[in-house]
DNA sequence: GACTTATATAAATGAGAGCTTATTTATTCT
DNA sequence: AGAATAAATAAGCTCTCATTTATATAAGTC
């Protein structure tokens, strides 16, 4: 499975992402909004569902000839994770245990 | 300037970020490690250090001969913004505010 | 000053991701 | 059943972006 910022690493997915991050839609109304925002087919609008289905970022249920689209949250978690990483680095809360880092990086350093 | 996906979209520069967050290392260290992890040249990584540093996920410093890498803090809050739009559907402590929204929603699907 | 080491830049190439047009599948309407 | 609408898939094209080779810059070493 491909990592999730491969998913997210493209201006129409994340977009379709925000579309649907406040409440379910049909592809129709994504493929109008994005068709007019980034100029860009139906069919392409189409397949970067797919991929977002695929991924487990969105997923599908079919009404009647529409087929209404949804955030799938699980794989937010890993952009989480990954991010976390980095949190010590820029919020404050975490200042503490940034020094503490840097700290042991230092000592590390001297070793070299 | 592009936007943060954009950049964290490659598992090269994510690797390197990786490598990054636990203290400053030199370019050449940085070569060494995804060099033999992903079996490309000292050039090929050289650019994606520069284009961490173009989009400010990094930072450079001179030191003798080598060049210091090191984490620049700005650009992750851009991510931690963007997923948390997302948050409140997979983190438990948000499913109140959650609910909330979807009824929101209904109504307004209702409306339409 | 010549040589080596460390890193960056330039130019050219290639693979893949995303787009388009055309078509298919599925559902609803008359 | 036939026409119309909604969405997905197929096949082919293009262009971007990561890569390579070659070279340049800069700092240490002898």
């Amino acid at each position: 499975m491909s990592h999730a910022f491969d998913i997210l690493g493209d201006p129409v997915r994340r977009r379709i992402l925000e579309l649907l991050a406040d409440g379910q839609r049909a592809s129709g109304e994504i493929v109008e909004v994005i068709a007019s925002e980034f100029a860009i087919s139906q069919p392409a609008v189409s397949q970067h569902l797919r991929i977002l289905r695929d991924s487990g970022f969105a997923t599908s249920e079919a009404d009647g000839r529409r087929r209404l689209y949804a955030v799938a949250p699980e794989r937010f978690n890993e952009i989480d994770a990954w991010v976390g990483r980095f949190r010590r680095m820029w919020e404050p809360r975490f200042e503490a245990l940034a020094t503490e880092v840097a700290r042991g990086k230092k000592a590390q350093r001297e070793k070299n």
